[in-house]
DNA sequence: TGTACATCAGTGAACGCGCGTTCACTGATGTAC
DNA sequence: TGTACATCAGTGAACGCGCGTTCACTGATGTAC
């Protein structure tokens, strides 16, 4: 991986905490999440073991950080997915459940920071609240969703968003992480989701097959 | 917790290895998966440090263990909820759901060690073969439920065990766990993956409502 | 039933290691006038 | 444009700690005859 002080300008490091984060997340996906510790993430970014105590309280202050900004990511991931529910909502729905799987592949250490790592919601106000933006996306996309039912057979919401959540999240840990990626499949955690989502969505009375 | 130690008889422990596997569970219980250590689950088990070495090579060794007694016990639970697929499959299969996050609930020392710890599977053979066996279990499961269905309409059994797996787990995972405990639902665990499997076994056409 | 011996399952000292964190410090930067 | 000063963001030495593991050892147990 790249010294991370490429543009460094003398004294003063000017970008350590985002260097932090990086090489933070660079550890997690090398050694999982309890492979990250202040000192060698210090060493990554060319700095001294103290230099980090500048800019967090402590260790578990740092992987807060990183939880936070990933599901800022996956807020954002999520959303662009969902697309306003273009061009119908229950295919925006499935988009979703892709790129909440795409997210776990693609992102593997922030999916470990947010999920695995243990991180207290209570380590930072902000990463509750990034957390808690993340899931409104998916609950706003399943009101949507169940709109288009007619009421006297409409689920709630927050429960359709829960059950999107769990396949999606079971499905993403099982098999798309490294500790899951342990059991080979004739088909791929996409397929899968597609796949569980379908059948979902048509006990729901949403799809006609 | 008690000293583990109750009817040690002499200088020789005589049960070390099972006193090992208890104290372990007790602390990834406690503190995580990351919290257990050999030298700790030595002094809880009443013994110096190194005695654990007499009977495993080393902590990941340890940890395998009590991994595969997990899968062990998880094959039992799923097995006993099973039942044979009385009084109908159907109904079997959704108790075999409520199995696996009661296990989740109940076992999370388990649960923690056989999905969460990173074990690698290589660790020890026995592990999994373990794994396998307890996927076996809902494997058959599902074949027998949509040996249910008219043949034109029978979808993959892998397939369908693998949905029901990854909703339980995703379920336990996000709400079950103390990691997952974080957020406040107004519906159970249990009454989640209740409606998440009938919605699911009515898409599938098992279910008439 | 008694004895000799092999094996088993512990001990305790010791190792090297890296971690998280504190502290007093100082060089670099930004700001007021 | 220049200077004085406050603040910011680093350093480096040091700490106490507990861990995983090795090693040579020895007391306890089981077995053959």
């Amino acid at each position: 991986m790249r010294p991370f002080d490429g543009e460094r300008r003398g004294y003063h490091h000017g970008n350590l905490k985002e260097e932090l984060v990086r090489a933070a997340l660079h550890l997690i996906s090398q050694k999982g999440p309890s492979g990250f510790t202040v000192a060698e993430a210090a060493r990554l970014a060319g700095v001294s073991p103290t230099a980090p105590y500048r800019h967090y309280r402590d260790k578990t202050e740092l992987m807060a950080d990183v939880a936070t900004r990933g599901f800022g990511a996956f807020e954002a991931a999520l959303q662009k997915a969902w697309d306003d529910g273009r061009p119908k909502p229950w295919e925006a729905f499935r988009r979703m459940g892709q790129a909440y799987i795409a997210f776990a592949r693609e992102e593997p250490a922030y999916y470990s920071a947010m999920f695995e790592a243990g991180v207290p919601m209570e380590a930072a106000p902000a990463l509750r609240l990034a957390a808690d933006r993340s899931f409104q996306v998916l609950r706003h996309a399943a009101e949507v969703l169940i709109g288009t039912l007619p009421a006297e057979r409409r689920p709630p919401a927050l429960m359709v968003a829960l059950h999107a959540w769990a396949s999606a999240h079971g499905i993403a840990s099982l098999f798309e992480r490294a500790d899951g990626g342990r059991r080979v499949l004739p088909m791929s955690s996409a397929e899968l989701l597609e796949a569980n989502m379908l059948i979902y969505l048509q006990g729901l009375g949403l799809v006609r097959d």
